[in-house]
DNA sequence: TTGTAAGCGTTATCAA
DNA sequence: TTGATAACGCTTACAA
């Protein structure tokens, strides 16, 4: 047998659709106990759940929101789900997750897929350096937060949560000198035309520029340990006085412990080390890892809790009273490592 | 304006809707090539994009699936998420997420709302120890593939896919024993009703009867660190010979590593020390840790496999012919700590 | 307290 | 090569 509709408990239980329509939205404010019982009996009978396709088609909201990520994999974009997940479930949101794979097509296919899918709201982490590339989502008036990433021609009207990542880099870099590092290696790997590391760079070159220590950025792009030992070894060897090397993303501390390992170099005795993002377990590398930690989940809970406000906003036709634009800090996790 | 519709595409290209539908669905089997591209102009003018819930109300399909997963913050759902999605993603499917946070009822709440979705496909890891909680996914008659956790009275019909835990676990007893442990101390953290941690117990369980060793499996619960520093600090107090500990799920690793730490006990002098699920970076705490490792991505990528296979059949009214039930490796990394 | 019927945006059947 | 129209399952004025 198909699946049961509204018409079918209707027939069953003797009473309309409207009723029953009634019941199962809860609408119950004069309806007999008999007709309540009844329709109840028959929902669990014949196992009936309302249609939410039909349902959306005579209402104007979806109660979806679309979330697109650059890499599931990393734990940031884990984190980043599960902050807005806490935020948008007891508001009575469902999220369809989309993995862009730092992929632009990738990415344009999916937010047309989910544009198509009508929901109600969209945070996504943008792989496209230039804003023009979402403009699509702006004609479609959804609501939108962009997060951890900044693309140019980003207009003021749209949402945005971001890591304190340049000022942070900057207090990072003047931390480093007062330590008496006299240069500073900064290892990024930026997969698509935008990411967080350059403003990462970004402050540490300003810092740099300050106090008159020399800083080395070396993007490894898609390269492998090899290279980056091959660099990292170059690099060192001409270096003279002390070193300090900055991971400025999570997966690729991985790397650098393996080069430094292979190179036989230790820290904070041979470099010092520092990296961003690494939850949890480097404090057990050595003596721990001297860290920069953004808050993935805090950041997806601000960016749902915009979009909700956008979202009301929107369908009660008020205007939207919300920030626009939030930085969360970063911490500094002391670590021995520098 | 509100969002166009085909039947306001068809207006203003001067066609009937039945034309415009053709077009966007591509059957331009016969069409002029001058209706082409008004039809063309006309959508991208007016930013057309079909509403998927409408098109569903016709299609029996609504080429989504739902993922329950009990924990998205631990590494292993996000990794299932990523198998899952890069096998259904290039079918054309896209995927409802959502995180049961190791929660009966909310599981059960996730679970009807996929339903009401009329998802194509359902993947679980179920928190249920009794297959009769999930009865009305098979009422529904929506495909499903239970994954890493294997309820009671799952019946033969359904799919599954799980990691090969208790025969794991035995070789990793038989392997301490040659290494000359006396003792294995196991520790779990089960947090619903139903865990692969159990298969793993019952694997160093059967291993150590066989041996003759001393196995004491202590689950930790919801209990924190210093309760962990307690009990282990009174089991190793009054074990004696060589004692190994093993971790039987990743996050739990953090714990035994701070509690080892703040015991002042090393590895593998003190005692020796094996962990399930910690993707690459135990390898950098002291000389690494001996590790088994489930292949989560893998397990994914199967267990879409296999709903793919099942929604195909459902939908070409042919036999499902798939394998039902998939026993992935664990593998062993082989590191000092023991 | 309950019912009738229109309409949401699309696809599919039939007809031209 | 194109079009008119019914139907999908639901909500909601309006009616009774």
């Amino acid at each position: 047998m198909a699946k049961a509709t509204i018409a079918d408990i209707a027939r069953e239980a003797q009473v309309s659709v409207t009723t029953v329509s009634r019941f199962i939205n809860g609408n119950y404010g004069k309806m007999s106990a008999a007709t309540k019982s009844r329709i109840q009996e028959t929902v669990d009978r014949l196992d009936y759940r309302p249609n939410a396709s039909a349902r959306r088609m005579r209402q104007q909201n979806t109660h979806v929101v679309g979330v697109v990520v650059a890499d599931i994999s990393n734990v940031f974009s884990s984190l980043l789900f599960k902050g807005i997940d806490e935020e948008l479930r007891p508001a009575g949101y469902d999220v369809m997750l989309m993995n862009s794979d730092n992929s632009l097509e990738e990415e344009r296919a999916e937010i047309n897929r989910l544009l198509s899918q009508r929901v109600d709201g969209l945070v996504i982490q943008p792989n496209a350096s230039d804003f023009n590339a979402y403009s699509s989502i702006i004609t479609a008036r959804t609501p939108l937060v962009v997060v951890d990433r900044e693309p140019e021609n980003l207009p003021d009207s749209v949402s945005r949560v971001m890591s304190d990542n340049e000022d942070s880099c900057m207090r990072l870099g003047k931390r480093l000198v007062d330590a008496g590092y006299d240069n500073v290696l900064v290892l990024s790997r930026m997969k698509s035309e935008i990411s967080a590391q350059a403003h990462r760079v970004e402050g540490l070159r300003k810092a740099a520029d300050e106090s008159g220590i020399l800083m080395i950025a070396i993007d490894v792009k898609d390269n492998d340990v090899d290279w980056i030992e091959r660099k990292l070894s170059i690099a060192l060897g001409h270096l003279s006085g002390r070193t300090a090397i900055v991971s400025l993303m999570g997966p690729l501390l991985f790397d650098v412990l393996a080069v430094l390992r292979a190179l036989g170099v230790g820290f904070p005795d041979g470099v010092g080390l520092v990296s961003f993002d690494d939850w949890r377990w480097s404090q057990y590398v050595h003596d721990g890892i001297y860290l920069l930690e953004q808050d993935p989940r805090e950041m997806g809970r601000a960016a749902a809790h915009d979009l909700l406000l956008q979202i009301r906003a929107k369908e009660n036709g008020i205007p939207y009273e919300g920030d626009g634009s939030v930085v969360l800090p970063v911490s500094f996790v002391e670590a021995p490592s520098i």
